[in-house]
DNA sequence: TGACTAATTTGGAACGTTCCAATTAAAGTT
DNA sequence: AACTTTAATTGGAACGTTCCAAATTAGTCA
């Protein structure tokens, strides 16, 4: 009910110490007399003190406080990329501001800029679509560490964190090729960004690996959400000469592949092969449960703290590019071999 | 390259005019002549000058930042729901962090001790399983507006705002009770929470009404997720008389159900029929689309955001509880009228 | 021009910490 | 007892802003 909050020298005063002394206590100097620890620790919570790390803060330039920008919150790859640094950053005693771009660079600049007013001492930065490098440059140049993860960001110098795009694609489409399929399609995503190039470079790889022709009807383009899996799929059934099999961009199309071959009465799994990309939690139990590219989100946003908190306490920075290994998981929807896929069109 | 981040006496003194007039620019008073303005600008961004909110929250003791603690962040339904409160919190110019509790008490006690540390002008919160009043007691009793969302917080007085769920399940069970069901299951949760509790209360209701006979183990529990629904329809199939429809707990369970329907080789919708609750966005893609109880999570959290905002600026708090209405929306999922239920066993 | 009002500008205290240099108290050592 | 170490404690400046009362400058009117 005080007007004023509790402060250091509220307490000091109760405790006939001085103000120093109260600060070495909360700061756990071993210098302070067992004693007087006591009793000023009593006094703190006694009187309900909280510790103002603002003004620690002003005094001492490096805070306790991380910024995270991530382009699509709803998405659940991200949702869980977010978990994962939120509990390293938690138990280092970091507090995060997290924020939400919705893709919108604009938006993303905003927060950015607001979070640096309020003194963050490094950002994690999922960059929204069409984000360049100049967006955080100035942020970076004023030596606060910058960790990109995800999708790129070419011509930023700061560390970046990305899953090996490339290496997933092509055993994914591997895996199909041994299972007899031919005619493979990748659905989902557009061209802007560097997540759908590296895995489409993959995907022609692998065939052109086995020596199959490519098709270029055969990559799909769409939003790279459920609904756009849908998309995809009634796009794919105009085809005169259908597929066998997808690739898709990521687990929230393949599940919306499953629901349009569904629709066209096509059992996802049997009649036709899917492979979905990030291997989110529900890819698991779902039916049928999802072949996906492992790329663990949770981890990688756990191994993108851990690179950021590294730099903050590192004091100076050194770039450094980071790209985590992925792996096949092969579950239900890919699907039995196939034996005669030229008869199934 | 600076060591020492430029400050407000930095500008002034480039400028030529005291560090007072240099902080009227900031807040665009409009005491300060055009010209010194427009010099003083100019000097702000040419200096690449950033504002400490740090050192101006600790004068002024109001602070733009609003603490945001979710359960669960990995479940859409709080994704989007935190999306919500992002997008009123950040056009009110605050800024948010924004925590994932994990169903952890003792984190999310952590989380909020550390917020108030941070100095939050306010706090949302989405309340871990087994929370209680006093967890938000002594920041309630310092005069920090709270808002409670979605879960109950039985004698907390601060404000809350949930949604109906007694009267959404009510018109739920009605609805599949006007298809002719008969033998209704309510499929996911546990006992407690507020939640479950108030939508079994409106399936109980809903059925009495009706003059069907209730049926305890057509309760069935199991966690709140993808994956308890799955559980949950393993555990019917063993019943000698199963439901022909039920009501799932929330829209995550409901899309488990129709993963086990299908493993079971009924296809949801049409063997049976499935409600949900909360209609996540990917309810309406999904195939069958799932009929839902729509609690329109992102506008919720933008309800919250605007709440809260309300209480910081209004310097008092009174304590208001709403209730949000809540509407049935009916996609395919629940399938075409029963004729029969009867023979469907 | 002088007096008065309106428009601008400005020192300095204050916010709650940390840190440094300096002081005081306690404990050993001859 | 006089000194040296070691242990504990302490003022006060500093961090970057806001706010107030007061000072300065410009403008207006007789």
């Amino acid at each position: 009910m005080n007007r004023t909050r509790t402060s250091i020298v509220d307490i000091a005063r109760a405790a006939g110490v001085s103000k120093s002394t109260v600060s070495l206590v909360l700061q756990g100097s071993p210098l302070v007399n067992d004693k007087t620890r006591e009793k000023v620790s009593g006094l703190i919570d006694e009187l309900g003190y909280v510790y103002n790390r603002g003004a620690a803060n002003l005094r001492q330039a490096r805070s306790k406080i991380v910024g995270i920008v991530v382009n699509d919150l709803t998405n659940s790859f991200f949702a869980e990329l977010a978990v994962g640094m939120d509990l390293v950053v938690q138990s280092a005693g970091y507090v995060q501001f997290l924020a939400h771009s919705g893709e919108s660079v604009d938006r993303q600049r905003q927060v950015i800029a607001s979070m640096r007013e309020n003194g963050i001492a490094g950002l994690i930065l999922s960059p929204a679509r069409g984000t360049e490098a100049n967006d955080i440059k100035s942020l970076a140049d004023s030596g606060i560490p910058v960790v990109v993860v995800v999708r790129n960001l070419p011509g930023a110098k700061v560390s970046t964190l990305l899953s090996d795009n490339y290496a997933g694609a092509k055993a994914a489409i591997r895996h199909l090729i041994g299972l007899g399929h031919r005619r493979i399609a990748f659905m989902g995503g557009f061209v802007d960004t560097a997540v759908f190039s590296d895995r489409v470079r993959g995907y022609r790889d692998a065939l052109v690996e086995a020596g199959i022709p490519l098709n270029d009807n055969f990559i799909i383009h769409s939003a790279p959400s459920r609904a756009g899996g849908v998309a995809a799929v009634e796009r794919m059934m105009l085809f005169a000469e259908r597929p066998t099999a997808a690739l898709c961009l990521n687990d929230a199309v393949a599940f919306g592949v499953c629901d349009g071959l569904r629709s066209n009465n096509i059992e996802p799994g049997k009649g036709f092969g899917i492979i979905g990309f990030d291997d989110v939690i529900e890819a698991k139990t779902a039916v049928p449960a999802l072949t996906t590219v492992s790329v663990d989100p949770q981890g990688m946003g756990q191994r993108a703290a851990q690179l950021l908190l590294k730099q903050i306490n590192a004091g100076q920075i050194d770039q450094e590019s980071i790209v985590t290994s992925v792996r096949l998981v092969v579950r239900q929807s890919c699907g039995a071999p196939v034996k005669q896929p030229e008869e199934m069109a």
